[in-house]
DNA sequence: CGTGTTTGACCAGCGC
DNA sequence: GCGCTGGTCAAACACG
């Protein structure tokens, strides 16, 4: 768990390093609200993407009342795109993805699997759509405070995601309504996991310990085609990260983490 | 029959 | 070096 602390950065070993053990990989984390459903769900019911993913493990996590569960995805067979789900152990309602890995073919067809179709997850409940991370944020280490942030970061558009820039395909495009926090960590940002009570230095951050949901609206169909496109060239992690910094980070109050 | 889920065991990274 | 913990494997099982 706190590898990620001593472990410095990589956010090039992505695939290399799939070994099974931590190490460190590019991470993307993404908080998706997913409403009082939220109990019902069978599980932490992962929301839906428009890739396919199978679980291959779940385990419980310490500190957190709620167990993780391991996904990777069965869209391609090669792909070593993983992610993981667990529930914000301090709000239920919350989901909290860690997407790890990328892709490396592009998504499923979006012609076909139109937005509106909700993908077969069988978890996901008709009605809270959730996931789909537009636009992401960068993750700092400031952690877990869970009140102060409740205003809304507006992410730039949409479009900044997914056009112009190289957004490579982490994690699906789109068909969000609801509340969705998407953080790009980093490899020398904790997991959030831990000493959310150290800094209080106030970021617009969200720690693990979610409460401040994001709104944005969807973008179109036709936005995750060339969105798609992009992707074919699947960018590095790097220059992902450096995105996500050059985009979010000016917008939002960046602070340095003592 | 193919695909996905569940679950216990295993293994390696990390902190002490 | 040891123990803890997270991440993965793989067999068994369930479902369409």
């Amino acid at each position: 768990m706190d590898s990620y602390l001593s472990t410095k950065l990589d956010s090039n070993v992505s695939e290399t390093q799939t070994s099974k053990r931590r190490k460190v990989v590019e991470k993307t984390v993404v908080r998706v609200r997913i409403g009082e459903n939220a109990g019902k769900l069978k599980n932490e019911g992962p929301p839906s993407d428009f890739w396919s993913w199978r679980k291959y493990g779940q385990k419980p996590i310490k500190g957190s009342p709620y167990p993780r569960g391991y996904y990777r995805c069965s869209t391609s067979k090669g792909c070593s795109a993983k992610k993981q789900v667990e529930r914000c152990r301090t709000d239920a309602s919350v989901l909290i993805i860690t997407y790890t890995s990328n892709h490396n073919h592009p998504g499923p067809d979006l012609h076909d699997s139109n937005l509106n179709q909700q993908p077969k997850d069988p978890e996901t409940p008709p009605t809270d759509h959730v996931d789909h991370p537009i636009t992401l944020k960068q993750e700092k280490p400031e952690e877990e405070t869970e009140e102060r942030h409740n205003h809304p970061i507006m992410p730039s558009t949409n479009e900044d995601v997914g056009e112009g820039h190289n957004f490579h395909y982490l994690q699906s495009p789109i068909r969000i309504s609801q509340d969705i926090m998407i953080s790009q960590e980093d490899p020398f940002t904790e997991n959030s996991e831990k000493s959310h009570d150290t800094l209080g230095i106030v970021l617009d951050e969200e720690p693990l310990s979610c409460s401040r949901p994001m709104t944005f609206s969807a973008p179109k169909s036709e936005e995750n085609n060339d969105f798609f496109d992009e992707l074919e060239e699947l960018p590095t992690s790097s220059s992902f990260t450096s995105f996500m910094r050059g985009n979010f980070f000016d917008e939002r109050i960046p602070v340095v983490p003592s």
